[in-house]
DNA sequence: ATGAAAGCGCTAACAT
DNA sequence: ATGTTAGCGCTTTCAT
């Protein structure tokens, strides 16, 4: 049964009696096609108005097959970056009619899976996921299986043929180390929460195909400035142990780096809540970079130095591409890569003498 | 038709079919009801899996009535406050299996409206809102006629008799008075970016009940604390003049504030920005104190004193109060009111001699 | 335990 | 311009 309270939903069969037309006259009038007589559509509007009719979107996305809705995995909403991709996405999806599903991986593949399939058994007109693997891509060959548009944004997925939205990221990573190199520093530590198993090696593909892009524009830098292997410190897996952990360990001892390069603002918070509880000072003591300009990296004390994404744009250029397939584009998958950029603050100085 | 590429959906009558058995029997054995022999469960499951069955998740709403889906209508996703409601909300609705659709209102009810009424066609089993106005209740009360269970989160709308989770936000605003008082100052700001016609008087009523009872927690310490009216300073509308604007015309001249009370994590970053312009010192100039722990108050320069709300819980309640609603509890509607929590940290000072 | 058939509220041919 | 009718994919009596 529908309804609540036994009080049955009025349906276009009630307006169309109390209208004194056919059913489908009063859908016609009611859903604003086909031809129907201003006389007619004017006296079905007003039963509908009079009986309090709500459409039911349900039914009408039975028979035509669209829901006007779309669905979007991210890590967690509540990390910065995804609120603001979600953001850019939902105003692009609402400006076309849209609604958007929300749900969280949590970074987590099984909860990725899971959320696909409900998304899909609701029908979604297309998916936006920001996928919690870029190499384990059996959750996004669902939705391809699916006959379901896909669009990827944050992170790529290379053996997978679908349109995708990423920032440039490698080329992120270089300025900002070049940035600490040429302040003087050499032993420099790149920190990223992404998991991974055992330390990384050059010929690992991380999980995040842009931590994996930032992890490598990071170490070619290195080694193009003659920075030796051992010395490239890239550390994974801060979620686990705690990025304030990793970053007192980093710090601490006759081997502490002297800059870091953050690679997303919540790991730069927890540096600098490292930093302030080992009595490091940043910038004199400790050289910080991190990616994305979140909002209270200006207000700290430095401001941070940062590598803006448009991340907003991410997801509205994201949503834009999924509609399009959605509205029948049938062209090529496209890439598209977003420009980042550097804002420079004071968190940079060159290494205190030894 | 559905389907993209002329591919129809495999469907429970396929499935049926395949199997050899009728269409109930194979909707039994799918959605795992009535009474089905283990051999043909089996063999039903062996042909789904085979011919590659997805559920329609729409059609069984249509016939069940329930989709399993709730509707949340926030501010804005991107406020840190709505992001972790969200995420509160959303843990304890997927552990229900229920998924969200997600709407921002920008804090206006006209989008608000639009929102509940598209949320409504989509057949959610129930709401949650975050009201853009807690007087303007029209957009609310759409959702009772509708049948649909309601539950308001973060402010109230005491004109309704619906499910509430709201914060001791009075006693809060009090206590951070009181403190700022305690410490000397008498010349105190309170901002807030809630649209407001005109400036404060005692008998208005904003259209946050939250900020509502911020304010008057405020106004009411000053006031025992004999302060004179005209030297409660309320400030709203900071959206419309800019936060750093607004600060920085109340901590200029002679008759600049010593002190600022910030409504919500925001305002602080605003108002710290503005300091910082001015070259004022934190606490030393000005003391700062704000609702929110939000993840960066602990590492500016100094830290700052907060009063937190356990804001993933408000979420979480709401999503359970509003789960039993749809479970079929009749019972009184509910205010459920969580306890705020102070964290002191080192931005409240004395004021500076004259 | 299984099957036949009706119905959820809408749209879309196909008449007229 | 309007009406008739047949679905969309599922659940749910009601039989058997």
């Amino acid at each position: 049964m529908s309804g609540d309270n036994g009080r049955r939903e009025v349906t276009v069969s009630d307006v169309a009696t109390t209208a004194g037309v056919s059913k489908a006259t009063a859908a016609r009038a009611l859903g604003d096609y086909g031809a129907v007589s201003a006389a007619v559509r004017d006296r079905v509007l007003a039963a509908a108005e009079q009986l309090g009719y709500r459409p039911n979107a349900l039914a009408k996305t039975m028979s035509t097959g669209r829901s006007n809705t779309l669905g979007i995995v991210i890590g967690d909403i509540e990390n910065p970056f995804f609120a603001q991709a979600t953001r850019g996405a939902a105003d692009v999806a609402n400006a076309a009619g849209f609604d958007l599903i929300l749900s969280n991986s949590d970074e987590d593949a099984e909860i990725e899976a899971n959320a696909i399939g409900v998304q899909l058994a609701k029908r979604v007109d297309g998916l936006l996921v920001a996928p919690a693997s870029s190499v384990r891509i059996d959750n996004l060959r669902t939705i391809i299986d699916a006959g379901r548009p896909l669009v990827l944004f944050d992170r790529a997925a290379p053996e997978l043929q679908v349109d995708t939205v990423i920032a440039a990221n490698r080329k992120g990573a270089r300025d900002l180390t070049s940035l600490l190199l040429a302040a003087g520093h050499r032993r420099i530590a790149f920190i990223s929460s992404i998991a991974h198993d055992g330390p990384f090696r050059r010929a690992d593909s991380l999980t995040s195909s842009s931590v994996d892009e930032r992890v490598r524009g990071f170490v070619e830098t290195l080694e193009a400035a003659g920075v030796p292997e051992p010395e490239r410190f890239v550390h994974l897996n801060a979620r686990i142990e705690g990025v304030e952990q990793l970053a007192r360990r980093l710090l601490e001892g006759d081997a502490a780096v002297t800059a870091i390069v953050a690679s997303d603002s919540l790991i730069a918070l927890g540096v600098f809540r490292a930093a302030r509880a080992l009595d490091l000072r940043i910038p004199d003591d400790l050289s910080l970079v991190a990616f994305d300009d979140a909002d209270w990296t200006g207000v700290t004390t430095p401001g941070v130095t940062v590598m803006a994404q448009p991340i907003h744009e991410i997801g509205a250029e994201a949503a834009r591409l999924l509609i399009r397939r959605i509205r029948g584009d049938g062209g090529p998958p496209v890439t598209s890569v977003l420009e980042q950029r550097l804002i420079a603050r004071d968190s940079v100085a060159p290494p205190r003498a030894v």
